[in-house]
DNA sequence: GATGAATGAGAGTTCATTCAT
DNA sequence: AATGAATGAACTCTCATTCAT
């Protein structure tokens, strides 16, 4: 078995664990179980838990913005073309719901400096994807001119919640129907279609 | 010194600690230092350290909300109206952005099943309390016809992502830019200006 | 049983287990077991094992000065006061044979500089209090100008090695021709007493 | 390159890391990466770090022992011939000082017998050579009828203790004083010249 | 002869929790 | 009601040693 086969078996490992208990609960001795290697093999291809947890997150991250950049096609009318970044995104996002949750909601506190910000940066690779997606849409004219990296940001935040409130309980409501809130908040907003703008008071 | 009084030191010092460091990272020593009483209190008024971490969420969030209430004057257009919602929310997320950190980014592993499902009670508290008003909008025919939990949801995930984007790095956004956007955002969506919402005030 | 006792006891423990295997290869496990205690009682009194350690030396060593400096007698003539000396020293380093290897023989490397340096202090008060049994002896005219630190600690390097020769093999020298020895050399060299100082060449 | 060749890249490695560190804390690793070789090695050319340090130890003391017995020239006058050889052994001391180190101060606890033997060994064997150079003075009339392996040993520690006592703080004391006090102590010992030993008291 | 990835027993340390006072 | 000394299971990390290549 070479080197390469034991550093993806550990780094898959610990993407399920990390995604399951969370950094501080993890226990490096389960993820050495579920990759089935010995404890000292976690620390001879990663020098702590923390860089570990690391490069879990930031080798996941870039898979997904991998994706994501690959599955877009941009020849389709502007509504068909957005309505299909949201489902995308949704989509990926719900696939890997584990890292996902690492990536948006256990950034906080009680780790490394150094590891928070490689997280961080993480972060901010895939809040950079989608406001290059939202810019596509600018510089053709349907997007107005907001400030892209916060709506981009505003965005996720949606995603974020939206995705773990379907993953929490997953009959109260279904994938369609947060892609369709999504794709018609980002359209239009919360103010009725039917008012115009003169008599919004 | 009356129970109620230990009790109380006991509950602002955990808020203290467990916003700084997280739930898994504090520490009860540190917790019944700040608090000024010894350790063993801690037990004597809280079972265990999670039950501590659920009382400090629960009432720490029902303090919001019940500012948020407060805080809401509807005798207004709705425009404005909306808008001073949305600033209520983002003033009161930063001011108690040690309790936000915790309810909304640290809830999702590595905990009692029991407690964890006691702040996700609180932070559907809060959801439902941003629905209620969106629901004063929608009655008043000024909101569209939406899944009000779902948006609320949304929205919530867009002030969690916002603020913390400020928070992190504040000289990179101002807290007026975010409700502008919070606001445009809600109120119209991305699309560009010149379809339909033109005149809107 | 109060916090004393376990402190002592653990102290004792520690003493024992250090001298036996040395720094390194002490385990804390071991300590806590011939303590009597739990581990974690080590770390309720001694934030470390390195600062047990330091605890343990510098403890001891001032018992062992305290000894040596109440069992001075000085109303005596100044051979048989110093032949005492010799005595009273090499009697003690045999007592406290454990420690006084700690001491000695361990100091040099691996160890953190902080107790590195506690420890090393706890050497020079010993050696300090050889430096003030010679000064009276210079006091009085016995002793010829020589420089007394140096001295003591050339003399407390003799000590420790022969102390260990004995103890590494007590049959091949008795305590009292070492007693002899030292006190021979210290006296008058190693010339031979026919040939005076003057035409020593 | 030759086995030889190998063998001797690790033992110069091992030398300068078990100096540096002390038998306990060198690491294998760090004396593999210093010789330039593999950590397997290592173990190809001594069964294990005992062994490695065995032989590190055995080497050196016998490398220094022969430049003692090169470097001394019996054909002068008995005081400047003394003299010289204490000149001798203090400069070897310092020039392997970190040697010096682990033969003296690093042997009493924590290996394994059978390697604390053959360090004890080599200890004795550097005893003799200077209790070697004591037996000529005494055949020559010029040292007096005293235990010569004793005063050796006793020769040691001092040398030992001022050497170290120096390299700890080399502006406290200059060699050339420690070579000064050295001969003056072993020449007369303390006791004042003017007083004879007839009426010393 | 030489390698270095892999191992796993064992180390120091932490900290929520208990309970005698 | 309140304490805090004591606990011990659980944790991360180290490193001498092995063995397939």
């Amino acid at each position: 078995m070479s080197k390469t086969d034991k550093r993806k078996k550990v780094l898959a490992a610990a993407a399920s664990v990390f995604s399951t208990r969370g950094f501080h609960q993890a226990r490096m001795d389960e993820i050495a179980e579920r990759a089935g290697v010995a404890k000292g093999t976690l620390y001879y291809n990663f020098s702590s838990k923390s860089k570990l947890f690391s490069a879990t997150v930031t080798e996941g991250i870039d898979e997904i913005i991998a994706k994501i950049r690959a599955q877009i096609d941009s020849d389709m009318p502007f509504a068909e073309h957005f309505r299909q970044l949201i489902q995308c995104n949704v989509t990926l996002y719900l696939q890997y719901s584990d890292l996902a949750r690492i990536v948006f909601n256990e950034v906080s506190s009680g780790m490394d400096d150094e590891i928070l910000a490689d997280i961080q940066t993480a972060r901010a690779r895939y809040v950079d994807c989608v406001a290059d997606q939202l810019k596509d849409g600018q510089r053709s004219g349907h997007i107005k001119d907001v400030n892209l990296r916060l709506t981009a940001v505003a965005i996720v935040g949606m995603l974020d919640n939206l995705c773990n409130h379907h993953l929490r309980d997953p009959s109260s409501v279904g994938r369609d129907e947060l892609v369709d809130l999504l794709f018609d908040l980002l359209s239009s907003g919360l103010t009725r279609e039917s008012k115009l703008p003169s008599n919004f008071d």
